[in-house]
DNA sequence: AAGGCGATGTTTTTT
DNA sequence: ACATCGCCTT
């Protein structure tokens, strides 16, 4: 059954294959010192790096230096000839902290490490198992991974098909279910009755279909990938031992953050030789809702009886006040493991706690700091944007922040959002791609074959999906079939065989690829060609300056030397140059003409991100090999240049530090956010505490906790109460700052009109407001909170103020279209056809004509 | 087939 | 407020 034998194929896969470091770079260094990097760590660390055998579980708070521990201890396995690189299964949950953490051993080891093949992310590690063995899951080696779209218009097809009305049952909503189900390691046999009720009464009989049209398409979803090597662990004995001998050591990070299925996956691999070190901090845990479970490590060590428990608790990153204003907050949770974070540091600002009239006050007061920040102040040096951060609960409320900013001219960056290939262009571009590869890819074939229109609506492509299913083909089979019987006639027939042709071509290139045959006819025809070209070039060096013939030669001349462009083009495609492939399919198939077309205001940058993707092909063999990495490699296109200010959501700010940290919108409702406590109760409130937690302790000097009294909420203004995590802030640790310019300050600037329970609201956080209350009123007195507004200094450009006058049409990145209708200073009033009057800095605007030439 | 219009539901996100 | 979606109109 296992065709493959253990050490080549794990040999081939640790390429070049190592000379054990234990002996040659571990040789350099004990010349020296055996072990140097030992002496860098604290004793916590220490203990947790040299605990080399058995289970461990490091509990890390933030800021403690795990990474540092848990590179050292890979370190350490191999100067310790514990286990060779490739011996060494690391796990980690995204792949920046894959590269991360190769990077910080490459540089403890000073050389770089080319033998660790098995460091990566839950996902990565199990596509590369999952493809040596994928028969035993009823698959092909060369399966494709489908992303959610994908796995959303399958349902989609299958719930049409089951007859159920899909407005009551969403297939968002099924798809939850199933990933919540592979997340818990249930195959449909195994999905408790109980929950079968939960779609229409057929979630597990839609499961199961699905289950079944994935095998068909040769195909997988992201859940797949970890289940089915949970599957074939769990059925293929002989399988799990060669791997559970062949991993000799076991790390995971983030293990707060994995699931059912993860954990499986973990302990069975583990199971044999225990030597297993997961690290993570039960605080940190804020992916409840997507199926982690925080119960792995509260039970680690019943798990895996005789762990070594070590705890990190000396902080390395915030100032005393901010960490105290952390634990605080997180001793209101139950259940805990239990850290108490500790720092030798002993200076440093309370954390300040600012509240605000509404949202956009917030906003503007924000800005404003930042900016006074920037200059420095008191015992603060001065932080530069990239220092400075604003981490929000919910992606909407970056708005805010995004349209003051623009108005004031402070760069900034918003960090997470949708990633560069689950944009809509990318994902299309990716489908031609796939159709390129394989034509029978019948879900690359639905998602473009009327993108660009191509006069092919639901009834003609309901009309091809019937005729491929009658005769068992692929849809673009089907749809081959559909022109030629005249089965799909009118204005899209023709277009419709262009694009089959247009495959079939695609593909051909594909597949001929360094075949003599294939280039041989275009060398040819590209000799012809050249002949021509040079003969008229001689008959027109006979010709006269104004000889009436020269027009119609020139005009020969033009055609000829363009085929013979295009001949060189197609030569060197088949010569492996992919990149023009690309660009030929993107062309030919006139989607990019469609964007270059689309006068909206996103058009040009899908274009820019179309390039990028068509340069990030470049760095691989082929169009497969793209394909085949790109679903699970491909990072966001972050522009890391220039001074920003981070905008982001505590989410995606995990891991993260920065010394200037911004916490807005601290209000109930919106923080601890009201869906979560409806629907998970406690554990919600908790979650959103340890939300909390972690965004406290992101800050290394400085940490700004405000909210709003009131907030636009759906359109409709709300008065909000302040978090109820507010009140949990420990007040010894805390300054509660004024803004400047708001009589009577945030709180007393609360709405009089408001409900008895915000009044009691705004009293209770008096309560511990009040002793400190004349006191805070005299410091924002003399202390300069925030730079008055008129004394920022305004820097106006003169070229973009001369750049522009009432009534240009200008351009701009966020909002499109419009026309300046006023000028004062730097800044335009601008009327946005779609986003309607903004004033903006005139550096961010172009002029629409220019705008238009970038594309 | 394709564009316009009213009803709808609004967190967090990696792979 | 806002975007998305399905339905309805042209």
């Amino acid at each position: 059954m296992n065709a493959w034998d253990e050490n080549d194929a794990f040999e081939a896969a640790a390429r070049p294959a190592p000379v054990p470091l234990s002996q040659r770079a571990m040789g350099a260094m004990a010349s020296a010192r055996p072990t140097p990097y030992l002496d860098d760590l604290n004793p916590a660390q220490r203990a947790a790096v040299e605990a080399l055998d058995g289970p461990v579980l490091m509990l890390a708070g933030a800021g403690t230096g795990k990474t540092k521990a848990l590179t050292s201890r890979i370190v350490h396995l191999m100067a310790m000839g514990r286990a060779r690189p490739n011996e060494i299964l690391s796990v980690t949950f995204t792949n920046k902290a894959a590269r991360e953490m190769k990077e910080r051993v490459a540089r403890l080891l000073g050389q770089v490490v080319e033998g660790m093949p098995w460091m990566g992310t839950f996902h990565s590690l199990s596509v590369k198992i999952l493809r040596r063995h994928a028969e035993l899951v009823g698959l092909k080696s060369n399966f494709t991974i489908l992303d959610t779209d994908d796995q959303i218009r399958l349902l989609k097809q299958l719930i049409l098909a089951a007859n159920i009305d899909e407005k009551r049952w969403p297939a968002r909503m099924l798809a939850g279910m199933i990933d919540g189900w592979k997340n818990r390691a249930l195959t449909p046999d195994r999905v408790p009755s109980a929950e079968a009720s939960g779609y229409a009464h057929r979630g597990t009989e839609l499961y199961e279909q699905y289950q079944e049209r994935l095998r068909t398409l040769n195909a997988t979803d992201f859940g797949d990938l970890l289940l089915h090597c949970v599957t074939i662990f769990q059925k293929h004995t002989d399988v799990l031992e060669q791997y559970q001998r062949w991993f000799k050591y076991i790390l995971v990070d983030e293990y707060q953050d994995t699931n059912i299925c993860q954990y499986l996956w973990l302990r069975l691999l583990a199971q044999a030789h225990k030597n297993i070190c997961c690290v993570g901090d039960d605080d940190q845990s804020i992916y409840g809702w997507r199926g982690a479970e925080v119960g792995n490590i509260l039970r680690f060590e019943k798990d895996f009886p005789g762990a070594k428990v070590v705890r990190l608790e000396q902080n390395y990153r915030s100032t005393p006040h901010i960490l105290a204003a952390a634990s605080a907050v997180i001793a209101a949770n139950a259940g805990r493991l239990g850290k108490t974070l500790w720092t030798e540091e002993t200076v440093g600002e309370k954390v300040h706690l600012i509240g605000h009239w509404d949202g956009e006050e917030e906003a503007r007061w924000i800005g404003e700091e930042i900016e006074a920040l920037q200059k420095g102040r008191r015992g603060l040096a001065p932080k530069g944007l990239n220092q400075q951060a604003i981490l929000v609960r919910a992606s909407h409320q970056m708005r805010a922040f995004e349209d003051r900013f623009l108005t004031i001219g402070l760069p900034y960056r918003v960090i997470g959002g949708p990633r560069f290939y689950e944009r809509q262009e990318i994902r299309d571009a990716m489908a031609y791609f796939r159709l390129a590869v394989s034509p029978d890819d019948d879900l690359a074939f639905e998602r473009v074959v009327n993108l660009p229109k191509r006069g092919l609506g639901d009834k003609a492509q309901a009309e091809i999906q019937r005729i491929a299913r009658n005769a068992g083909m692929s849809l673009l089979e089907g749809a081959r079939e559909a022109v030629a019987t005249g089965a799909i006639g009118g204005k899209g027939a023709g277009q419709l065989r262009a694009f089959v042709e247009g495959v079939v071509r695609w593909h051909w290139f594909t597949a001929n690829r360094d075949n003599p045959a294939a280039i041989g006819p275009f060398t040819e025809k590209l000799s012809i060609e050249e002949a021509t070209e040079a003969a008229l070039l001689s008959e027109l060096a006979g010709l006269d300056k104004d000889d009436d013939a020269r027009p119609t030669v020139m005009q020969n001349l033009a055609q000829v030397r363009s085929r013979i462009s295009i001949f060189k083009r197609k030569i060197a495609i088949l010569e492996g140059k992919h990149v023009f492939l690309a660009e030929d399919i993107l062309e030919e198939s006139g989607y990019a003409a469609m964007w270059q077309n689309d006068k909206t205001p996103e058009a040009p940058g899908r274009l820019e991100n179309l390039k990028e993707l068509v340069k990030a092909l470049e760095q691989f063999e082929n169009l497969q090999g793209f394909l085949e990495h790109v679903s699970l490699i491909m990072d966001n296109g972050q522009d890391d240049s220039g001074e920003k200010v981070s905008i982001m959501t505590l989410h995606a700010a995990k891991g993260l530090e920065f010394p200037v940290v911004f916490l807005p919108g601290w209000e109930d409702g919106l923080f601890p956010s009201q869906r979560s406590m409806d629907e998970s109760g406690l554990k919600g409130l908790e979650e959103e505490r340890r939300l909390a937690y972690v965004g406290i302790t992101r800050a290394e000097e400085l940490c700004t906790v405000s909210f709003a009294s009131n907030r636009r909420v759906y359109g409709q203004w709300q008065s909000q109460m302040p978090s109820r995590f507010i009140d949990e802030l420990p007040p010894d640790h805390v300054d509660i700052l004024t803004p400047p310019g708001l009589y009577g300050g945030g709180f007393g600037a609360a709405n009089p009109y408001t409900s008895t329970a915000m009044d009691d609201r705004i009293a209770k956080a008096d309560v511990y407001n009040s002793p400190g209350w004349k006191r805070m009123q005299d410091r924002a007195g003399n202390r300069p909170v925030a730079q008055p507004r008129e004394t920022r200094s305004v820097t106006i450009d003169a070229t973009a103020v001369s750049a522009f006058t009432e009534g240009d049409r200008v351009f701009h990145q966020k909002f499109g279209y419009g026309i300046v209708t006023g000028i004062e200073g730097d800044k335009l009033d601008i009327d946005f056809d779609k986003a309607g009057v903004k004033k903006i800095v005139a550096r961010f605007v172009v002029d629409a004509d220019s705008a238009d030439d970038l594309t």
